[in-house]
DNA sequence: CTTAATGCAAACCGTTTGCATAGAT
DNA sequence: ATCTATGCAAACGGTTTGCATTAAG
């Protein structure tokens, strides 16, 4: 809901038409605390805001603003595909297994070396995908007071 | 069909009833040239072969396998998991997006650096993934091959 | 006015599950 | 004899598609 404006010219600078699911769906996407968010994720929120839409719909403006760079898909371990907003720089992912949350980083030796890799296979690379998964701190904290809760009692 | 007395030792080993759909699977692992296969692909090569087997039963054995650290599975962009050996040393995968073929690469630099990252964002690294996709060499070659034959017409 | 975007329901595809039967130990 | 593994078909979950309708430019 906040930045009804800087969607719209989002939209129009990617040079798509402007109609109010993509809005909503931008909207979600830029405002929401868990930066990655899947269709059904964006569903949700919607039907909260009393926004009528289709899932179908979001599938395909999803779709649609990958095209156009406004928004990149990751797969997760989890079998469903999460979206966030394109941001420009690349970066990779941890993703907590536990709480879901996922933190981006950048580590410029890696990404050199996976080009060094590439070469000496002889691949001309055009993507690659690096996630760790673990669990974060805070549910780790969790764990360990859940933990001394059982051996305790 | 190489290695029967090889695959039933492995069964053995890993306390697995011996059947022959479990026979059949592993040896289909370990022996056909692309080493990283989907459930279906295995499924067609074991019809090849007359054994009567069901979909349904190779993934309940490849899951089966899982569990005993027989094999592993990879989930590259295409959306398919595919199936490869446990081999016990980690390696990462090298991705053809033309003729699908995967290479196994293994860069201690990029592991190494993988544990700093999860240390500076306080991760309990559990697993991670990375896969490098590209054109390998041969496709590379076809590719040129193509856009001069195109050019010269 | 023209063409693209939407909603809905049905189709899809890879994978999983229920159930009755076959088979390994 | 017991208990697990199998085959089949039906169910599942995420995603895509066909089609009639609505709305943006």
């Amino acid at each position: 809901m906040i930045n009804k404006t800087r969607s719209l010219s989002l939209l129009k600078k990617a040079g798509l038409k402007v109609t109010s699911p993509r809005l909503s769906v931008l909207n979600v996407l830029a405002s929401s605390k868990k930066g990655h968010l899947s269709a059904e994720d964006i569903y949700k929120e919607l039907l909260e805001s009393a926004s009528d839409i289709g899932l179908a719909t979001i599938y395909r403006v999803l779709s649609h603003f990958q095209k156009v760079k406004l928004v990149s898909s990751l797969n997760f371990s989890s079998g469903r595909t999460v979206y966030e907003m394109e941001k420009g720089e690349h970066h990779d992912h941890l993703v907590c297994l536990q709480c879901g949350i996922v933190e981006e980083f950048m580590d410029s030796e890696i990404e050199q070396r996976q080009l060094n890799v590439a070469k000496k296979y002889q691949f001309t690379l055009t993507d690659h995908s690096l996630t760790l998964y673990g669990i974060c701190k805070k549910c780790a904290k969790e764990h360990t007071r859940i933990n001394s809760k059982i051996s305790n009692s």
